[in-house]
DNA sequence: ATTCTTACA
DNA sequence: TGTAAGGA
């Protein structure tokens, strides 16, 4: 169960996440406000997304293009468990960002893309990954 | 430089 | 959903 609380790391803020996703921050909010996804937040209030949440709204894209409204995508989720799931304290996100580099975070990115790319997920193009492949 | 919230010709 | 305004 240790897999699990590296993907529910709060990671990444709006701008990486929207790279990654190709959704605009209008559109990752929007699903925010519906409870599709709750990405923790930083001191400055400030958005941090895990990888939990990027696959989640790569999941909500997938379906958005197959034509699924939102009530749709709602049932396709479990509100519940979400509400049950890591609730991360400022301080612990904080003390988690202070240890890791970004050469480590762009590893983790990296084995995380590959681990998911077989599965053709994670629709990343040229342009993003040079950026983390640095 | 980035992201956040609120509001709407 | 895009975008502008005003803060942090």
């Amino acid at each position: 169960m240790s897999d699990d609380i590296r993907r529910s790391m709060p990671l990444f803020p709006m701008g990486i996440v929207q790279s990654l996703t190709d959704l605009t921050p209008r559109q990752i909010r929007y699903y925010e406000q519906h409870e599709l996804v709750t990405p923790a937040r930083s001191r400055g209030n400030q958005r941090l997304f895990s990888f939990n949440d990027v696959d989640r709204l790569l999941e909500i894209k997938s379906l958005i293009e197959k034509g699924v409204n939102l009530a749709g995508i709602k049932q396709v989720f479990d509100l519940q468990k979400d509400k049950e799931q890591p609730a991360y304290k400022p301080e612990e996100i904080e003390e988690v960002h202070r240890q890791l580099s970004e050469k480590e975070l762009r590893k983790m990115l990296r084995n995380e893309i590959m681990h998911e790319a077989g599965k053709g997920k994670f629709g990343l193009r040229q342009g993003e990954l040079s950026r983390f492949f640095h």
